[in-house]
DNA sequence: CTTTAATCAGACAATAAAATCCGATTATAA
DNA sequence: TTATAATCGGATTTTATTGTCTGATTAAAG
């Protein structure tokens, strides 16, 4: 099977996403992210434990706790969460898998693959939470539904 | 971890873009594929002979055996074997998981998404086997070496 | 202070992907 | 016609990913 993200990686971004768009409230339970967004519930708090040490959520234990963004939503691109979770390989390994891909020494389809690499890189680092917060409502909405 | 094309995807467009480059003499060992290109040779013979079932790769039994394209080098598209191996999944499937995506309820990456796999998209199905045969050989070289 | 409800932490289980093993079949060539 | 060397086919093993369970910790609220 090709993919691109991992589920792992793909349930961070949803869930993130739904935390963006749940900005103005305090903080969101697993529990309701993992019935909204039919996730595992054990699975995504796994996701966003982790998406804690690397500084892009903040969770609160106890009684009434939950999970939020860290920080404002401008300042999350969705490249900091892929890597946060998938890492870069995607962006440094060869497309092919030539172990010594490289300037030097391209596979077949260094160049053009090359080219669109860089183009979803740039995508993802322009793409900032608030930027998707409407597109993330209509489509949460639909969901709920 | 994030991947584009699976290990198996992976190893069966370098093993066919190993046979465009020999597609001179007549058939190649999975052997000598194995040793090449540094592929457990059980594992390439499988993916080998799935392409063969595709229509995509000649295999030849017995003594003296091996594998071959089944077709002209300017008529196989990379698409092919991607497709033959890990269907149309990266293709289809929405980039965050969500499973209702579509255009009519669009997740918040949707077109953006859509144009970068268009043309990735595009870019294998432009691309076939003869035109990068020039390249794969340079690459071999350096492999052998 | 005790109950309750949440995250946290680590082990565990299930599934899928990658790799291996082995015997059967096929065809070449001595 | 027999030995050899390759693919073929299926089962099996290994490894990575995904998902589950359980108990500890934390903090709110009665």
């Amino acid at each position: 099977m090709t993919v691109i993200f991992s589920k792992k990686c793909e349930y961070g971004l949803q869930a993130i996403l739904y935390l963006a768009a749940n900005d103005n409230s305090d903080v969101v339970k697993s529990e309701e992210i993992s019935h909204i967004l039919n996730i595992p519930k054990e699975f995504i708090s796994k996701i966003l434990q982790s998406l804690t040490e690397s500084g892009l959520v903040y969770s609160k234990k106890g009684k009434s706790g939950g999970f939020a963004l860290a920080k404002a939503p401008n300042k999350i691109r969705l490249i900091d969460i892929v890597t946060a979770i998938d890492g870069m390989s995607m962006f440094n390994n060869c497309v092919l898998g030539f172990p010594h891909c490289s300037p030097d020494h391209p596979c077949p389809l260094h160049e053009q693959w090359g080219e669109l690499r860089t183009k979803a890189y740039n995508m993802l680092t322009d793409e900032t939470l608030d930027q998707l917060k409407e597109k993330t409502l209509k489509k949460i909405g639909h969901l709920k539904n």
